[in-house]
This record gives structure tokens, C-alpha cells and sequence, in this order.
DNA sequence: CTACTCTATGTCTAAATAGTGATATATTTG
DNA sequence: CAAATATATCACTATTTAGACATAGAGTAG
């Protein structure tokens, strides 16, 4: 892969890994979304959501729409949410080896 | 999703998101290597690599072997390699919009 | 034990980034 | 045009994090 493509990946990366943003991109996954709405919903400050979602639209992971002074949002690229499933099932996993390993150890210190 | 898991998943897209680690897990991806093959195959310098390569491993993603003075790193979770897929492919599909655009504008222009 | 090799860690600096409040811009309404 | 509403941007601070250098720790050979 070339370098320039590693640091797309990266950047894409990096923008899904704010926890606020994979909030937002949740209350998006049910349908759009005017910036008031997701204000409202996410109990943030405007300018605080209108930052990320300019960052998440940059990444074009999410498109916006006029209607009237509000803006809509919605998702743009559905893969978000793939990568996301994915994700959690490596980190569930991840917490059932290591359940497991505890697990296993106070049964051996038992005998 | 509970914010206990968001911050689980941001963490380890932040993991992914920086071009060095993922140059890293590409090496790996060939087979284990120790600290100094892959400071030798990434020209760079060695407390780096070991930082990376432990935020890597902290996060599950790489696990570690010794063998004499050397210690071998390997993938440990294969699933970022189909993240990294995943990316990609988006990212080339965003390309090809964005090119096809700007085609479309061009043509539009010359009649 | 000493010298040597390989890897990890501590410390510092610089850069990137999130959050916040004030303000600018755009649209609609009267 | 003036006022009101919705959103974006600016300026700033604080936090996070990568990179670089020095140094510590672990293992091996003599």
C-alpha cells in the first residue's frame, strides 16, 4: 500500500476514533438529522457538534442538505458501520479471552 | 451501544490511526518480526518502534514473543486487516466520485 | 562478574486536536 | 431593511500524543 494511501486510511482512522463523533454518526444511522437536533439529542454545545460535523463531512463520511436555516446530516458512507461492528465484535472477543484468562487462574488458585 | 463500549471502539480507531503503527502492522502481516528487523525495514529509530509497538499490543492487536535478547511481535487480531480493507475501499470509491465530478464539470464547461 | 546486544522506559519538546465562548454568516419573516 | 433563528467560524486554552535523546533493564557470551 503506498504511503499516501496509509495516510488516508490513518486519517479516516482517526476520525472515526473520537467518541463523540461515533455518537453522533449513531444518531445518524436512523435518519438524518438537523445540527439542532443532534445538539439536542447529544446534550452538546452548537458549535461543539458543528466542528465534528465538519469533520466527518470533510472525511465524507456524511452529507448535508438545506432546508430553510437548518441543515440536515445524514450518513453518506455506510461503511462506517461495518467498520464499527467489526470493531466491537474483536472487542468483545477480546474482553471473553481475558474473562477466560481470570477465570482460568482463580480455578487454578483454588486448587 | 453503551458509552463504556464507544470509548472502547474510538480507542482502538485512534490505534489504527496513525500511518507509522499501520506501516508496522503491515510488516507483520508477512509473519513476526523482532524490534530491530522492523527498525531496520521502517528506517527508523528503535524507542519509536517500541512505543508504537506497544500501544499495539496494549490494544491486543500485536502479541510479543522472546527468543534470546530479541522479542518478536506479531498480529495477534487479524480483523484490522479487514478494517484497513474496508477503508480502502471506501476511500477508492470516494476517489472515483470525487473524479468522476470533476469529469462531469469538464464536459459540462466545454459545451 | 564484565562487556555486549537488544529492547523498554523516562523526559522533554513540538504538533495536533477537543472544548468553549464570542462572533460571523445565511435564511426566513415581518 | 430589521429582527429572529440556525449554523459556521474564530480565537483561545487545555489535553493528548508523536518524535528524539538519554538511559535503564534483560538476556547472553566471554
Amino acid at each position: 500500500m503506498s504511503d499516501n494511501m496509509l495516510d488516508l486510511v490513518a486519517r479516516r482512522f482517526r476520525t472515526l476514533g473520537e467518541p463523540y463523533r461515533l455518537r453522533i454518526l449513531q444518531q445518524l444511522e436512523a435518519g438524518e438529522k438537523s445540527v439542532g437536533e443532534l445538539v439536542a439529542a447529544l446534550d452538546g454545545n452548537q458549535p461543539n457538534v458543528s466542528k465534528h460535523l465538519q469533520i466527518l463531512s470533510d472525511s465524507g463520511l456524511v452529507g448535508r442538505r438545506r432546508e430553510g436555516t437548518s441543515i440536515f446530516y445524514a450518513i453518506s458512507d455506510p461503511t462506517v458501520f461495518k467498520l464499527c461492528a467489526l470493531v466491537c465484535a474483536s472487542e468483545a472477543q477480546k474482553s471473553r479471552r481475558q474473562f477466560e484468562e481470570l477465570a482460568g487462574h482463580q480455578g487454578q488458585a483454588k486448587r
